[in-house]
DNA sequence: TAGGCCATCTGGTCCT
DNA sequence: AGGACCAGATGGCCTA
C-alpha cells in the first residue's frame, strides 16, 4: 500500500484484505498445495464449503477448527479458512512493518518528493543506523567543545544556549519527539535557515548525510565550529561507501 | 532480459 | 492454544 506509493507501479502493495481473501479462495479451488503463492484468483463462491458464509461465520469456523489435533479431521475448505486467517494476520503484520518503515523514511535526512525514488528497506535501515551514529558522535563532540569552552574559562560548566548561536542549530533533531511538528526534515531545516540553519553545502556530494550538512552562524556567514560542521569521524563519514554496501549500489538513485 | 525490490503465502518456531 | 515472529519460496513490477 503506502510502501509502494512512490513507485510508478500501479500494483497496490497491500491490497484490501477482501481482495486477498477472494484471491486466495480462488486459488484454493485448484488445490491447497503450498508454494502456490499468487495474487491471482477466483471467487469465493467457487468454494462450496465457504459459500454463503459471512465473515463472522468464517472466523468462527476458523477458530473452531484451530485445534491442531482436529486439523486432520478438517476438510480442505475448513483448513483453507484457517489458512486465510493466518495469511491475513501476516499481511497486517507486514503492513504495520511497512508503515513503520515509512515513518522512518520520513525522518531521514533524505530528499522526499514525488520525483525522488523512495529508499529501499535495506537502504532505509542502513541510512538510519548511520544517521544515529552521526548524531551521537556529533552530540559527544559538541559536549566536548562546550566543556572546553566553558569548563576552563571560568564562565560556568553548564551548557549555555548562546554557545553556538541559539545552540539549537537546526532545531530539534528530526525524529526526536521534540521535532514531531516537523516530521519532514527538509522542510524543517529550510525553515530555520535564517537563524542557524542546517544547510546543505552547495558543493557537498557525499550523500544524504556525509558532510553535506553545515551550520552557519547567524549573520556572520561563517561556518559553525561545532563537530557537525567539521569533518565527520571516519566511521561515519564513510557511511555511504563502507557501512552501507547495498546503499552504495542504490546511491545511483539516492546520492547526488 | 537480468537483476532488484517487493508483497504474499506458507510452515516452522517461539512466546504469552 | 493462539498469536507473533521468522525465513524460504514464488511471482509481479520496474529499471538499466
Amino acid at each position: 500500500m503506502d510502501s509502494d506509493t512512490s513507485r510508478v507501479s500501479s500494483r497496490p502493495s497491500s491490497p484490501e484484505v477482501d481482495d486477498i481473501f477472494m484471491s486466495t479462495l480462488k486459488k484454493s479451488v485448484h488445490g491447497f498445495s503450498g508454494a502456490v503463492s499468487s495474487t491471482q484468483s477466483d471467487s469465493p463462491s467457487e468454494i462450496p464449503g465457504l459459500r454463503g458464509l459471512s465473515a463472522a461465520d468464517e472466523e468462527a469456523l476458523a477458530l473452531r477448527m484451530a485445534s491442531k489435533k482436529d486439523r486432520k479431521l478438517l476438510s480442505e475448505n475448513e483448513l483453507q479458512a484457517i489458512r486465510l486467517k493466518i495469511n491475513s494476520r501476516e499481511r497486517k503484520r507486514m503492513h504495520d512493518l511497512n508503515v513503520a518503515m515509512d515513518g522512518l523514511r520520513e525522518v531521514m535526512p533524505y530528499a522526499h518528493g514525488p520525483s525522488v525514488r523512495k529508499l529501499s528497506k535495506i537502504a532505509t535501515l542502513l541510512l538510519a543506523r548511520n544517521y544515529i551514529l552521526m548524531l551521537s558522535n556529533s552530540l559527544e563532540e559538541m559536549k566536548r567543545l562546550v566543556s572546553e569552552i566553558y569548563g576552563s574559562s571560568g564562565h560556568h560548566g553548564g551548557f549555555h544556549p548562546s554557545t553556538c548561536g541559539t545552540m539549537t542549530h537546526a532545531g530539534p533533531v528530526p525524529g526526536h519527539p521534540a521535532a514531531s511538528h516537523a516530521s519532514h526534515p527538509a522542510v524543517h531545516l529550510t525553515s530555520v535557515r535564517p537563524h542557524h540553519g542546517l544547510l546543505k553545502a552547495p558543493t557537498a556530494g557525499a550523500g544524504p548525510l556525509g558532510s553535506s550538512f553545515q551550520h552557519w552562524g547567524v549573520g556572520t556567514g561563517m561556518p559553525c565550529p561545532c563537530s557537525m560542521c567539521q569533518v565527520p569521524p571516519p566511521h561515519v563519514s564513510s557511511m555511504s561507501s563502507v557501512t552501507m554496501p547495498r546503499l552504495a549500489s542504490d546511491s545511483k538513485d539516492i546520492l547526488p
